[in-house]
RNA sequence: GCGGAAGUAGCUCAGUUGGUAGAGCACGACCUUGCCAAGGUCGGGGUCGCGAGUUCGAGUCUCGUCUUCCGCUCCA
């Protein structure tokens, strides 16, 4: 099962770069790791899940409003949000390999190797003694006893030197402890010295500390400086929420599995502002209404679950992420979080700038909590995909057995709603009947016109990409003005009328009918 | 970042003990074709990931580098 769902995940890889949905970024210059860019297919399905997003949010609430924060931010914001002191890890580089390491990992190599030692001791004397007790061994023999308070003891120092941030403690134990490059033997190391997860840049030509600009590591704190804005320039009373879908950045040490996790990467938020005290009721309706909202995609609830937080971050003080189930196991696709008023406090107190709400049924101003749900666009891309990917057999024109590869994605979401093919190519009154319904329906629908290739070949190029309908016509709409109408997963026909043809479309693949269920 | 594996045409791959590259599919043109892929003819396309080294000569051997995959690590 495991081997087998890899091979899908890597089919399914493949069938992004070949139809045009994802492609590796500056692939001529050999790609550059963990950014990709989004193909013509893959554009059309990302836009369409983020406006199912922005709708179910912004058009389906009346105490919903949107923003579009930019990217760059006054870097105190990152001090305040927490970023600055929480988002880095101490590294040191060697200066002979130029190679660059976590310098607690390197100090937990060594404990490490001490655990081999007392190992190896084990296994030389299982060998030479019968009736060998091996736990009296490990407490009693004189070097397992030295080794093991030894590495105790560095564990011990490691982890105070952790907590207090303490970058010339791990410098000085990394000396001590005469820790060689893994690689090339060198002990010439740099200071140890936090890295920062997040990219940073510089503004205008402002020298050093004063001029550094960070690319925002969420989206979030966008709608947490502009809460008072927004507010009230929409007169909204709590509880209310602000929506924003935009380019997060991350400068992850490994980021792998394709647009699992990438460096650039694009959330869709919604911080809900609420009463203190509020907060477990509209986390637990929030859950509710996330799940809902997935559901209604046709994604089947085994795919589906939540997952609470073993450690809940500095902000939060409940936390669940909605799992998803990827071709490499249930992986996070979104977030829900109490994020109490640690953001607007946090603010509130950097700045000197009061972010507090004047509720009039309490008569009482105060700093509001906060309910976020924090989706990834590219993971939710990535659900989408992995869960519409079917290769499934098929009777061919003689009633054997064919196979085809069809992305049975959501036809609200599918990039090409319709495909209008002429039976023949070399026929002319085919071919123009066929141009004619193709310019009706464009203005309404993404469309594509075909006529390369016999009519089966293009019905599986439409299915590889997931069209949900295809239209063809044939003599017969010369005579009598109707075309047949292919659905993608039943591959069934049916006749229409070419007048009925737009609304049928727009009918079935239209964002409404999804809307719609989240009533 | 560490360890392992891989990189040859758009895709999937072949390429003998080192002697300057092939197939199938895809693509283009023409013919054929009356509803579920793989008909015929002709054609375009590759400095073998990139850079060094060994050699008279490297897709093939050595080293470095980049990228991808798997495991570990990391992950607000």
């Amino acid at each position: 099962m495991a081997v087998n769902q890899d091979d899908v995940f890597k089919k399914l890889v493949s069938h992004c770069k070949e139809y045009g949905f994802v492609y590796q970024s500056s692939e001529v210059y050999d790609g550059l790791s963990a950014v990709y860019d989004y193909g013509p297919y893959g554009v059309l399905l990302k836009n369409n899940i983020k406006t199912y997003w922005w709708r179910s949010m912004v058009q389906l609430h009346e105490n919903i409003v949107g923003l579009d924060a930019a990217i760059f931010m006054h870097p105190k914001t990152w001090k305040a949000s927490g970023h600055v002191d929480a988002f880095n890890d101490p590294l040191v580089d060697n200066k002979d390999s130029k190679k660059r390491y976590r310098a607690d990992q390197l100090i937990e190599g060594v404990v490490d190797k001490l655990q081999d030692k007392i190992n190896k001791e084990v296994e030389k004397a299982a060998k030479r003694f019968e009736n060998f007790d091996e736990k009296m061994f490990r407490e009693t023999n004189p070097r397992c006893v030295e080794y093991a308070q030894k590495a105790e003891n560095i564990e011990k120092r490691l982890a105070e030197a952790m907590k207090a941030e303490d970058m010339v403690g791990l410098k000085n134990m990394i000396d001590e402890l005469e820790i060689a490059d893994p690689e090339s033997g060198s002990r010439n190391w740099t200071e140890v010295r936090q890295f920062n997860l997040m990219f940073n840049t510089q503004l205008g030509n402002i020298a050093g500390e004063e001029g550094k600009l960070y690319l925002r590591p969420e989206t979030a704190q966008g709608i947490f400086v502009n809460f008072l804005n927004v507010q009230k320039s929409t007169r909204q009373k709590i509880p209310f929420g602000i929506a924003q879908i935009g380019k997060a950045f991350r400068n992850e040490i490994v980021a792998r599995q394709f647009i699992f996790r990438m460096r650039e990467f694009e959330q869709m938020e919604m911080q809900f502002f609420i009463r203190p005290g509020s907060q477990k009721d509209w986390y637990d309706k929030w859950k509710e209404l996330r799940m809902k909202w997935h559901l209604a995609l046709g994604t089947p609830q085994s795919k589906l679950k939540f997952k609470d937080h073993d450690n809940l971050a500095h902000y939060a003080d409940a936390a669940v992420d909605v799992q998803f189930e990827f071709p490499f196991g249930f992986k996070e696709l979104e977030g829900i979080h109490s994020r109490t008023d640690f953001d607007l406090g946090s603010h509130q107190k950097l700045s000197g700038k009061k972010l507090q709400y004047f509720d009039p049924e309490l008569n009482e101003s105060y700093v509001p909590y906060v309910v976020e749900t924090s989706i990834g666009a590219d993971r939710m891309f990535l659900a989408m995909m992995s869960h519409a990917y079917i290769e499934e057999t098929v009777p061919d024109a003689q009633g054997d057995d064919a196979s085809r590869v069809v992305l049975k994605l959501h036809p609200a979401l599918a990039p090409v709603k319709c495909a209008v093919l002429p039976l023949l190519k070399n026929k002319e009154e085919l071919t123009k009947a066929a141009y004619d319904i193709f310019n009706k329906l464009k203005f309404s629908v993404d469309c594509q016109y075909d006529e390369k290739d016999a009519i089966g070949r293009r019905y599986r190029r439409q299915d590889a990409i997931g069209t949900p309908f295809c239209v063809t016509i044939d003599f017969q709409t010369l005579e009598d003005g109707t075309v047949t109408l292919r659905e993608r997963d039943t591959m069934k026909q049916e006749r229409v009328r070419v007048e009925d043809l737009e609304r049928l479309v727009v009918e079935k693949t239209d964002m409404k009918n999804l809307l719609m269920q989240l009533q």
